[in-house]
RNA sequence: GCGCCCGUAGCUCAAUUGGAUAGAGCACCAGACUACGAAUCUGGGGGUUGGAAGUUCGAGUCUUUCCGGGCGCGCCA
């Protein structure tokens, strides 16, 4: 359609610059008055046209009903041209449809480039939480979409493996190893001799002692149940721990459905000497110095002195001051780590990387795509960031306070338990990510309009009720989708009917808008919308009953309307695959 | 103090990325059950898009500046 706006365009502004014909825009109006599409082909061309654009949009609007899907076209306020397609060429959206499936929506526009996703990443010192939720359905969604927009996906988590936490998970967990061989210090004695304090004392790593004594028997322990050299256990009680953690974690995922195609070990990069490797490349750009950085600005912390430390030139692209990749005893940062990570990433083929985060990294964005600018160099190699904000997860209008003393920590596996995987994914994506959203326990399991899962989840029941009661009267090989695309639709012509249809055929521009723009939320409002038109034709029907989808004794309109309704059910299927959202044939 | 994100109807949120008269749900008011399941639907009222200025054919969207909220701010990951 836009194809042919350009050329009625051109006829009549000859000598029309391409950069002004790039900036055509065909698209769905926004108001059935309005027509079925809009173009501001007159707008953008007045000035190279020295024209108002009202006189070019009036002759814009005589070359394009010439088209051969253009029923109408009317200039209309301050110089769109309004087209009021052919209903035979909307409709033609519906065999479309059935013929392509689910697959009906799935575009070219990624090119196959190929995309790394890396979401929830969660650190391996616990179960998950509500907190790791919402980025990973909004990562697993996202990476459906983008696969979905013809690029091509990897799913990707990365384990924080490599750091302080994960230490001192080791020692939380050899307290736990010692209690299992029976100890005879107290949790206090213990907790004194552990560098930095005793962390991460939940119950859940009980059976992670459990485990160790059972393979190890009290080798690991000193005489009589006491702390040995850690010498002796460190090493083998971390990676054990942090296996067990992972084992957890992918558990959790799995029961959420997110399955990450790839889990990449920081600390297996580190022992590979990717950091350092990294630095290297980056001094010899000249990226790298020796320097002490000013102290923040306005709130000094009582404890500053000026180190000296490795600095990355991160103003050069872009980020607001120099960032440390050593610290000032040498080792390295995790922000080194990170960026050899990516680095990774890049190495690996990553055109696009998409890393989800949570709200509080907020402040590391500048300098990770800094970082990234520097080190892929005339690579065609990008970071997005998509930021998670906060949840609050509400109870009876009160937030669930997330204390583990007070018991009160909601597990992502409680979470599940209580209202199911499809709602707590369908309602993760029913709001902007980087907005805040509260997550209310008892609104998602309403069944009700304002519940938008169960009005989705509905409109697709309806639509294969409808279709199990025609499989009563015409068999399943009329039914089938091959057999109703063929069929004529000409009897399809009231408003509400070609409203719904008119959504069906938005649905491949939906997917590229949203993944371009990296906004799972979209498919869900879009499934709001297309439910919303379906329920809306189903009620019309209850007034008026020549709007029903079976009619006895006219087989041909019930054939076209059963063809809309398989074909809305598609759409849905479609849709709700995208965020991992198993539609439902029936409710109970 | 500095940086990033946010501010839209009484409430919770959209707005095809700069398009037309800013839209949905809840709540409120008035209606509709002999059914392909009313677990729903129809209609109505409700707005200076936090304030001000600027950019242009056109601003909720971009720029500047205030106000208000969230997050972060050198050897934590």
């Amino acid at each position: 359609m836009r194809a042919a706006v350009v050329t009625a365009l051109r006829q009549v502004v000859p000598d029309l610059p391409d950069d002004v014909a790039d900036r055509v825009e065909v698209s769905p109006a926004r108001e059935a008055a309005h027509g079925d599409m809009a173009t501001n082909a007159a707008m953008v061309s007045a000035k190279t046209a020295r024209q108002p654009p009202a006189r070019i949009a009036q002759a814009l609007a005589a070359a394009l009903v010439d088209g051969a899907d253009v029923l109408r076209a009317e200039p209309a306020g301050p110089g769109f041209v309004n087209l009021h397609l052919r209903p035979d060429s909307l409709r033609a959206t519906l065999p479309a449809i059935l013929r392509e499936g689910e697959a009906f929506g799935t575009s070219g526009a990624g090119q196959g480039r190929r995309v790394n996703v890396e979401y929830v990443s969660a650190n391996p010192t616990g179960p998950m939480h509500i907190g790791h939720c919402r980025g990973a359905v909004v990562g697993d969604a996202l990476a459906n979409l983008l696969a979905k927009a013809g690029f091509a996906v990897t799913k990707e988590y990365y384990i924080n493996d490599a750091g302080a936490q994960v230490a001192a998970l080791a020692w939380a967990a050899y307290w736990r190893y010692l209690q299992a061989v029976g100890t005879p210090l107290s949790e206090d004695e213990f907790a004194a001799m552990v560098p930095g304090g005793l962390q991460y004392r939940g119950d859940y790593l009980i059976p992670v002692g459990e485990a160790l004594r059972a393979e190890h028997g009290d080798a690991l322990s000193g005489p009589g149940g006491t702390v040995a050299d850690p010498a002796l256990w460190f090493d083998g009680v971390r990676s054990f721990t942090v296996a067990a953690m992972m084992a957890s974690i992918r558990a959790d995922l799995a029961q959420l459905g997110v399955q990450p195609d790839v889990f990449t070990s920081e600390r297996a990069l580190v022992e590979a000497g990717a950091p350092d490797r990294v630095i290297e490349q980056l001094q010899a750009k000249g990226l790298i110095y020796e320097g002490i950085l000013e102290p923040p600005k306005g709130k000094t912390p009582d404890d500053w002195e000026p180190r000296e430390q490795t600095l990355f030139r991160a103003t050069q692209f872009g980020d607001d001051v120099d960032r440390p990749l050593r610290k000032s005893d040498g080792s390295n940062t995790y922000f080194a780590n990170d960026i050899a990570y990516h680095a990774d990433k890049i190495e690996r083929g990553a055109e696009l990387m998409v890393d989800v985060w949570g709200a509080d990294h907020g402040g590391y964005v500048s300098r990770m795509k800094a970082a990234v600018q520097a080190v892929a160099g005339d690579r065609p190699a990008r970071l997005e960031i998509v930021l998670c904000q906060i949840v609050r997860v509400m109870r009876g209008g009160e937030p669930v306070r997330m204390s583990k003393r007070a018991g009160t920590y909601v597990t992502l596996a409680d979470l599940i338990d209580e209202v199911g995987r499809d709602a707590v994914r369908f309602t993760m994506l029913t709001r902007k990510s980087d907005a805040q959203m509260d997550f209310d326990l008892d609104a998602v399991v309403a069944q009700t309009r304002e519940n938008p899962v169960f009005y989705v989840q509905y409109a697709h029941a309806r639509c294969r009720s409808v279709l199990r009661a025609a499989t009563e009267s015409y068999g399943t090989a009329a039914l089938d989708s091959m057999a109703l695309a063929q069929m004529p639709l000409d009897s399809l012509q009231d408003d509400a009917e070609l409203a719904l249809i008119r959504r069906l055929a938005s649905w491949p521009r939906t997917v590229e808008s949203a993944a371009l723009a990296q906004e799972p939320h979209r498919i869900a409002f879009f499934l709001y919308d297309l439910a919303g038109d379906f329920h809306m034709l189903w009620n019309r029907g209850r007034d008026e009953s020549t709007l029903r989808f079976l009619q006895a004794d006219r087989l041909a309109e019930t054939m076209a309307r059963l063809a809309m309704v398989a074909a809305t059910a598609t759409v849905l299927r479609s849709g709700l695959a995208v965020l991992g959202v198993v539609p439902v044939e029936e409710m109970r």
